[in-house]
RNA sequence: CGCGGGAUGGAGCAGUCUGGCAGCUCGUCGGGCUCAUAACCCGAAGGUCACAGGUUCAAAUCCUGUUCCCGCAA
């Protein structure tokens, strides 16, 4: 089939590669303009950009999809579908209605629960027991669109935002292939409508959300540090120091001990909570690299009563 | 040239301000203790102090330039 796909972060990508694996001629990459970042501010181009780039793909990369100049070139593709995954640009509804088959979308969630912008990040700080994958039809609201198929995938205590991008996204790319082979076959996708009564909203992430704030429950801290993980990662001040904490997990435990202190520097390093003990096992000081938490310890010199910022 | 921190035996750090014997916590190796151990005791090896130049009787330390790493901001 001919498609154009749209998207832009790491999530799209085994997507954009399974699709291409399949054989699909893809016509027109959408993603969005390179921007300065990092350190040094350089220019700087999107993974789905570079993956094209691979393939020699014609890529697109306008500011807007609003201005008929843009929507001239994409109609002039004439395509069979458009494939969604985390572009980040709103797509107008007269390009929704350009491809014959339509336009169809990845989230990351078990929608109708997390719509929106952040909903890996927001399922884990819920505390969800699963997440998972949905294909849905693009439509001018919000994430609303009729769902097509999904998967299942649970969450554990070990689990950050990280393994459950990589995990959610490489299911993605499956069902979104196996989704375009029976569209293909047959013409058409079944999908039905989300219960609007079960739905959530995945607000994006703020940078002052990254504070630990240690009178929370130990569990509570837990998935504030995995969600966070690898960004924009969870810190807490001590000693006036930034400490950035990368993994964490949460101990049941009597130990009577203010909120923010330090009570173990024993394989890793163990600290009071609001209700229980978090022992970090990965965390990192400014300027330095990220480190296994019994490393740290041997040169950063912490002691037991030792007490971080309380938030 | 967006702002700032850093580079010191295999790992993580102190020492740099105020120039004067290369230190700490680990790891590794050898020995001891032990029924035994990631525990404890004794000992040893391991360094171009990122790189290049400069100042000085003397530089990890002061000055100049370079490379690489990290954080912020976006």
């Amino acid at each position: 089939m001919k498609i154009i796909f749209a998207g832009t972060p790491e999530f799209a990508v085994p997507a954009l590669a399974a699709l291409i694996e399949a054989g699909h001629e893809i016509v027109m990459v959408l993603t969005q303009p390179d921007r300065p970042a990092g350190r040094g501010m350089k220019l700087k181009a999107s993974p789905v950009k570079l993956l094209a780039e691979q393939h020699q793909l014609n890529i697109f990369q306008p500011t807007t999809l609003k201005d008929v100049e843009a929507q001239t070139r994409i109609a002039e593709m004439n395509s069979d579908v458009m494939i969604v995954a985390a572009y980040g640009l709103i797509i107008p509804t007269v390009v929704l209605n350009m491809p014959r088959f339509g336009c169809y979308n990845i989230h990351a969630s078990l929608l109708p629960r997390w719509r929106g912008a952040a909903p890996i990040h927001r399922s884990l700080l819920a505390g969800d027991a699963e997440t998972g994958v949905t294909i849905m039809e693009v439509v001018p609201a919000l994430d609303a669109g009729a769902m097509v198929s999904r998967d299942v995938v649970p969450i554990t205590d070990f689990d950050t935002t990280q393994t459950l991008h990589d995990a959610l996204s490489s299911i993605g790319a499956k069902l979104m292939v196996t989704a375009m082979a029976t569209l293909q076959d047959k013409s058409t996708l079944p999908a039905t409508p989300q219960d609007e009564s079960l739905v959530t909203y995945a607000h994006k992430l703020e940078k002052s959300e990254a504070t630990i704030d240690w009178q929370k429950s130990a569990i509570e801290i837990s998935r504030q540090v995995r969600a966070f993980n690898p960004f924009p990662v969870a810190q807490s001040m001590l000693k006036g120091e930034v400490y950035r904490i990368w993994m964490a997990t949460a101990i049941s435990s009597d130990v009577k001990a203010k909120a923010g202190e330090i009570v173990s520097v024993q394989d890793g390093l163990t600290v009071a909570c609001g209700n229980g003990l978090l022992h970090i096992t990965e965390l990192q000081a400014s300027g330095g690299k990220r480190l296994n938490a019994q490393v740290f310890v041997q040169g950063h010199h912490l002691k037991i009563g030792d007490s971080f910022n309380v938030a």
